[in-house]
DNA sequence: ATCAACATTTACCGATCAGTTAATGTTGAT
DNA sequence: ATCAACATTAACTGATCGGTAAATGTTGAT
């Protein structure tokens, strides 16, 4: 019970946060649109640094587990499933609500690459570059981690330009990018 | 002189956003940086968030100009500059304090669309693709537009990625994958 | 020298920040 | 029913937030 309790409170605290910044959500909000006190909540976590870690991972575990999910159903063969990669962004920039990349904005509020908030949000990128040098991998491409790396590069910008400019153009913009590389990694 | 005057305190602005962020850095710990009272920024500036909005007016002006004039001295064709745009951002990640784009950060702190900071940092990215479509048409693209969205594109992750990962790897990775890009481009 | 106009300062406003203390439930075993 | 263990609370801390009012320089024209 303590645990999904705690978790209800990840829960909530993710959601404030994504839509309304690290710094700008202070912990006595986050108590109140959670239904506790502010104690209830440093029972659980000692700082607020801690509560963000841990919506941190929660965020970095739905994440990819969407994607990898989308990605599967979208595509069969690697090759498509790298090209998947950028529908299935596409979906998520024009979803409801939709405010970039948590972590994005993470590293943009913690700005030195030691704070631990920085870090897990480097881990986050490094995972994903991971998953994507799998595909490449099983697509064949000549050198998988650097195919990776390009798929990264251009996601990453994808959701930085969906967030600012027009996102359905730049998810289409993406992918056409995207097909370039892809095609080129396995000529 | 008072112009002056204002513009040494955007200029400090800008240097302690940049390195600590926009809602981290607090008034009083401007006008002390500064070295003069809080009621002398607000003589100059109406709120925060118009000194915010000036120091991005300073920073797209600075940026801009930057990047423009380091792209003309590392290349003399235009199919050369728009490789070039990415050996100029190599040298901007291995500079010391280098802390990702202050447009990003600003966006990522501002997340509402309507919000004026949000909309002057888009602007931003616009003003640079129009730039990009420049060279892309003299280095006759067959379609500039678009190979200005996606060298956009391939920016903005790497700017992103060489604040959370390695700079210069990623540096090398964007460049890459511009070239393909490019190539593609003016096949 | 005087006085008005402007620039700058100190000191303050209520609100909120992250975090704590001390008191008040609530629960389960006896 | 009692009491210990735990969960939860309201109330508070000193610091800082963005912004302002009133007081104190400083300056230039007369």
């Amino acid at each position: 019970m303590s645990l999904s309790k705690r978790d209800e409170l990840v829960q909530g605290a993710l959601k404030a946060f994504y839509a309304g910044g690290f710094h700008a959500i202070g912990m006595d909000r986050l108590a109140k649109e959670a239904g506790v006190s502010k104690t209830a909540i440093y029972k659980h976590f000692r700082t607020k640094e801690e509560l963000i870690l841990a919506t941190l991972r929660l965020r970095d575990e739905q994440f990819r587990n969407w994607l990898i999910r989308r990605v599967e159903a979208l595509a069969e063969n690697p090759r498509d499933q790298l090209l998947a990669i950028f529908d299935a962004l596409g979906e998520w920039f024009l979803e409801d609500g939709f405010k970039g990349c948590m972590f994005i904005k993470a590293s943009s509020e913690y700005l030195d690459r030691e704070d631990p908030i920085h870090v897990t949000s480097a881990e986050h990128k490094r995972l994903l570059k991971t998953y994507f040098k799998g595909i490449a991998q099983k697509a064949g491409a000549r050198d998988p981690e650097a195919l990776a790396k390009q798929i990264l590069v251009i996601k990453e910008g994808a959701i930085v330009l969906a967030h600012l400019l027009d996102p359905a153009e730049v998810a289409d913009d993406a992918k056409g990018l995207a097909r370039i590389a892809i095609e080129d990694a396995l000529r």
